[in-house]
DNA sequence: TGCCTGTAATTACTCCGACAAATTGATGGT
DNA sequence: ACCATCAATTTGTCGGAGTAATTACAGGCA
């Protein structure tokens, strides 16, 4: 829980980029999702939480209106700022994936997450094997290279990871895929650092990638669908297998 | 509680509700995602746009703050605040989606909606016909009687098409799916308004989504998915067609 | 010329103190 | 017992003042 020291300064750049309303917004944020506020939990008074928390009253207002507009909480006068009930969470807000996968790989949460993906991004690849232009296969083509010279085990490489999903969606030509992956492919590259940590993948995830590409750049929806399918299954059963059995 | 028709004393229930800032941000919404403030475009200050707003700057800041939260726009320090691109809005955050489909029925946008629905849904379908309990079963064939007793030409009705839909999706088990839907579905919704009124569904409905709730009850997921996706087809072309060609 | 550094100006950020509005719960009257 | 009214509490709104950060420009240096 104490945080180690080579992220304290990481942790000073942060809460200056966020501007102290924003630090505030997450701190209360992964309070919540996290549990130690429950749910319909009444939040302490304006006057009171702002005093404890030695901010201007404004400051504190502007963070519960960020956690009212991610549907984290609720306000209304005379009864006070109540946390909501996780069913009216924005789940998907890049902010609120990123609070929940930040310091809880909830199993559960984790796990829907996944089956969100294989739900969504095989169909996708297949949407994006039949509107692909020439600009997004230089751009897979591009991030797969990226991936090929790096690995997962540095950012250069999940980033590229993250690049080549990104390439793909934009090729599927739909504004909301598009606007749902970018924020859940974040908060998995999130969780790929704990992974990789605890416990290094030995599988190259290049090949499965490249699959995906042949299949979109020839126009073949099924085998882009089936491709991915495999890509994302197989990706889950990286995050999931046992730590370190080793044998 | 029905809202007995568009007024001004409606509108100014509404904004009460808002509190001010939350329809300073509505507005300020609307206009962005209508493209009147175009994206990469600098607001006016904070102390002009709240002059001009004839609001505190406290008002209109947590107003940005809403915004920002959203995806919709960027403040920084000496530059000001300006309109994020597109492909940062948060397009499934649901009031993002409220104020998209609430004056501007884009084309493009609403079929790109119905593809994500055709996507997810039957999908979904599958999933609730192999997890779904007692309650699920309970509520849909509940939201099904209402469905049958109104019409989507009132507004209960179109609520128990919600409802229908709703208790589906949280068979399914799935957090993110539930998050998801509960937005989309709000927002096709509002869209049937607009279609009723203009060009009245002939099709019933409902033996649509009885093949839907049949399936899901015999815990056959193929059949579920087959259902759901003739529905969201059905639904699609429901929404699309030439406006009034009677013969 | 080209790059680096320091400085000034602009803008959002934070704070403070006060009053207004709304809703709940109690209080009093019928 | 019921209804109306009032008071207290909490968020909502306001105005102004000072702070911090970032850009852009100017000047020095190679």
């Amino acid at each position: 829980m104490a945080s180690p020291a080579w992220s304290r300064k990481a942790d000073a750049r942060a809460r200056r980029a966020l501007r102290l309303h924003g630090s505030i917004a997450r701190d209360l944020g992964v309070a919540i999702v996290s549990g130690r506020y429950k749910p319909g939990e009444l939040l302490n008074g304006e006057v009171s939480a702002s005093d404890r928390l030695q901010v201007s009253r404004g400051a504190y207002r502007e963070a519960v209106r960020i956690l009212a507009a991610k549907g984290l909480v609720e306000s209304r006068p005379k009864v006070g700022t109540r946390v909501s009930q996780p069913e009216n969470w924005h789940l998907l807000d890049p902010d609120v994936l990123s609070w929940i996968f930040e310091f809880e790989p909830d199993r559960k949460l984790l796990v829907d997450l996944f089956e969100l993906r294989n739900i969504v991004e095989p169909r996708a690849a297949a949407l994006a094997a039949q509107r692909r232009k020439p600009e997004h296969l230089e751009a897979m083509e591009r991030a797969l290279e990226a991936m090929a010279s790096h690995t997962l085990a540095v950012e250069a490489g999940r980033q590229a990871d993250q690049d080549f999903h990104a390439a793909l969606i934009h090729a599927s030509g739909n504004a909301f895929l598009v606007s749902m992956i970018s924020g859940v492919g974040a908060a998995i590259a999130w969780t790929t650092v704990f992974k990789q940590r605890d416990n290094p993948l030995q599988r190259d995830p290049l090949p499965d990638h490249v699959r995906v590409f042949e299949a979109v750049r020839a126009q073949d929806p099924d085998a882009a669908h089936a491709a991915m399918e495999n890509l994302v299954d197989l990706a889950l059963l990286d995050m999931t297998e046992p730590p370190n059995r080793t044998r």
